[in-house]
DNA sequence: TTGACGATTAGCT
DNA sequence: GCTAATCGTCAAC
């Protein structure tokens, strides 16, 4: 295929503690074409989304320290994954001070190692698809509960985030969030999802859902 | 204990 | 463009 987006010339160090410890804000943007490695496969990041916890009514810390939440209330460089709509591993990269319960979603990427794993856990679908939405991206990972909480700023842990191997081929972008009830229905406007321009692997934009009451009808 | 909902995706009209 | 699938989480009773 064509090679837009050769490899990386040489190993690129893992992101540190301190990456990931400053606002969420500044950390996003970073991240774009930064490298996610886990159990075979690495996506170079095209997509992502700040959720800014305590302030953030689209944030599921909103409400408070729960269970679920308790990683994004934990150190900065956490993994939090959680499960969506009942059958959707999605994954997190928690930022800030530790308490901030802040954290960026990883939304979309391009498979740039290991692609034949990544073809088999997604089921033959097309390449630029393997990774394009924030379940499919946990999809090809491998991710599922078992690595809630991981800390990716570990040497040896098996979740790793690199940085940018080179620096991003295209503008940054930001504007609203996908799909986050609150973020433009009520009239907040969070312009907090950053993309690489004119990337293949960008998901579509999408308005939070107007979904009716179910069970009524 | 119960009920409602969700940071989505795939499939059908 | 619209809706079903599917189940963990959380708030309320």
């Amino acid at each position: 295929m064509a090679g837009t987006h050769d490899p990386a010339p040489g190993p690129t160090p893992r992101l540190t503690h301190a990456f990931f410890e400053r606002p969420v804000l500044e950390v996003a943007p970073d991240l774009l074409g930064a490298l996610v490695s886990h159990r075979g496969v690495t996506i170079r990041l095209t997509e992502v989304e700040a959720y800014d916890g305590r302030n953030d009514p689209g944030s599921h810390a909103y409400r408070g320290l729960t269970p679920r939440t308790g990683v994004m209330f934990g150190p900065p460089g956490g993994l939090y994954v959680y499960l969506s709509y009942g059958m959707h591993w999605c994954a997190n990269l928690v930022c800030g001070s530790e308490g901030t319960a802040s954290a960026v979603l990883m939304r979309a990427g391009e498979v740039v190692g290991g692609i034949e794993v990544a073809r088999e856990r997604r089921g033959g679908v097309v390449d630029r698809d393997l990774a394009r939405g924030p379940a499919r991206l946990g999809q090809a990972l491998g991710l599922s509960r078992e690595q809630n909480g991981l800390d990716v700023t570990a040497p040896d842990g098996p979740f790793e985030v690199l940085a940018a191997p080179y620096p991003a081929p295209a503008p940054v972008r930001s504007g609203p969030r996908v799909g986050v009830s609150g973020a433009g229905g009520d009239g907040l406007q969070y312009p907090w999802r950053f993309w690489l321009d004119g990337d293949p692997t960008v998901s579509a934009y999408r308005g939070a859902k107007p979904r009716r009451a179910r069970g009524q009808r």
